[in-house]
DNA sequence: GCGTAATATCAACACTGATTTATGTATTAG
DNA sequence: CTAATACATAAATCAGTGTTGATATTACGC
């Protein structure tokens, strides 16, 4: 928690009379504030980072019709194999992509329930709308 | 940038036998391939990118709950000011933030609208379920 | 005018990131 | 066993990013 900063200023001083309900935007703050620790902006941030570059959004695009093996997927980018590699390296440690061995193949399959989770996360963290 | 590479490799040639009907894998493929230009690609890409750093989305955390200046960011986040400048500068390339002068200050608020606008992009361009 | 508060910008730094080339490992075919 | 296929890993390079500290700009009060 990294809020120590007294700030001097008391800008927009809010005297909220607790007899008041308190406002809908304050309700959804103090719950983002006790619900976010900074692990979980570092997660959600990586989740971000993950999905911060075209190859590897290019990748789920193919991976959202279907599993793919790698050599499928070196193809579909049209990119050197070792950088296919690293980028599904990537999505992996996020969590965004599973492999498994078939014999001398790896197919790669697209989590979904990832990505719906850590969506519905943000959507708190943030007090989006819908 | 580095998306020339001519491949010497002349990896995979895939002689897919055209008679057969087309599976709804490949059709959906087709339709997101024509829907989605690498520029689209691109524009998502950043989005993310944008939101790849816990600052940031602190920064966006304390500006759901209301506008703020950034005076206010800065003790919030409890960083340097010129650090709070630039992260800000790269939410408002990202059109996540708008700025407004008001005297010497300089008031921030979190357009929610981009936010939902590149969530839903997304979901289309990932065939997410919802 | 002067001083000061609120932001922006610049220069330099370390660190991470994507990319390439080359090499290594595992698994199947002959 | 040997050779080829599918994939992973290593090292090197280069661009980008986050961070800091010092300095500039802009607006307000005196």
């Amino acid at each position: 928690m990294p809020q120590l900063g007294a700030t001097p200023l008391a800008p927009v001083a809010r005297p909220k009379t607790r007899t008041s309900v308190p406002s809908p935007a304050h309700i959804r703050s103090t719950i983002a504030a006790l619900a976010a620790p900074p692990e979980e902006l570092r997660a959600v941030a990586a989740y971000h980072k993950a999905l911060s570059d075209p190859t590897r959004l290019r990748l789920m695009q193919r991976l959202a019709e279907g599993p793919a093996t790698v050599n499928e997927l070196t193809s579909h980018v049209d990119l050197s194999q070792p950088l296919v590699s690293f980028h599904l390296h990537r999505l992996k440690a996020a969590g965004i992509v599973e492999t498994r061995r078939v014999g001398r193949e790896v197919i790669c399959t697209l989590g979904r329930d990832v990505l719906t989770h850590f969506r519905a996360r943000e959507r708190v963290l943030l007090g989006l709308a819908s």
